[in-house]
DNA sequence: CTCGCTATTGCAACGCATTGCGTTGTCGGG
DNA sequence: CCCGACAACGCAATGCGTTGCAATAGCGAG
């Protein structure tokens, strides 16, 4: 890991937001556990778009004592303080992302697979349109919609 | 349900598509078995979107019988038909929507629960945006995006 | 009407996600 | 440094959806 400067510490911008997890959770009142810390250190190995599946695996890997019902419970704490963000794939199973910047919603390629995110004017888009035709307000973090990107159209 | 001229007997609309189902599954080298039967009663009875315990449901009130695995299975033969288009509700779970009659996308109201459609000006305003931004050509019928509907609004 | 091909059924097992409950272990206060 | 409160854990059970397989039964041909 890189070195630190000590006159860093209580900084808006550590190395990672993943270093201020356990401080965060124990300021409201919840606690650091192996556990946590397996998923955590899974978590920040990873990049874009993961499945439970995937994670619980991976946890198992550093620890083959890890409960599925652990992992799901940890990932939704997680998601409360916004290092983790859920959403459902195409097939309806569920599917996180990790350190989301910005909420953002999901592109489903039906042809290849992939995942995309939904970009910031792409989304305003959509929202406003869905706005003014019924006013129905947007939840840009639960969108995924499918279809075909670019390279599968032929 | 309203008389019928019997000259209209061929013609591209009939008293309701379901009559034709057993036709068309036979043309397709596919078979019209009770159990079939037993879901398509429920189908016609059927308005908007239900999930598939549902429909498990009420094909049991008739069936008792009725086994899941079949359920699923015919409705994957009745999408092929075009009778009914599944999706994904907010929770990941199944949802089945009777006699589309154009692709649409659904949006979910995390208020109040309710499920509308996305009407065909907003789906256009969706994919074109979508189009331009990131070349994505977005397939209308498996859409769902969750916000908040404006009675839910406050 | 009977026969045979094969689509379909029902069962059982599996995987994913969730929940309830008794036990464990974290962490702050004394 | 020890102790108690309660957050979190692990386990077992539940529900939904899917799949493999052997047995059944449409339906068209003869």
């Amino acid at each position: 890991m890189p070195p630190v400067q000590p006159d860093e510490i209580a900084s808006a911008t550590t190395a990672s937001p993943w270093d201020e997890a356990a401080a965060r959770l124990r300021a409201s009142g919840l606690r650091w556990t192996p556990q946590r810390r397996t998923l955590i250190e899974v978590l920040r190995e990873q990049a874009g778009h993961v499945t439970a599946g995937e994670l619980i695996a991976r946890c198992r890997e550093r620890d083959p004592l890890t409960t599925p019902s652990t992992v799901y419970r940890t990932l939704d704490v997680l998601e409360d303080l916004g290092l983790v963000q859920h959403g459902h794939g195409p097939d309806g199973r569920e599917e996180y992302h990790v350190l989301p910047e910005h909420e953002h919603g999901h592109l489903h390629c039906i042809g290849c697979g992939a995942t995309w995110e939904i970009g910031v004017e792409a989304g305003a888009k959509i929202a406003s349109a869905l706005e003014t035709e019924l006013g129905f307000q947007v939840d840009p973090s639960h969108v995924t919609i499918s279809g075909h990107c670019q390279g599968c159209r032929d």
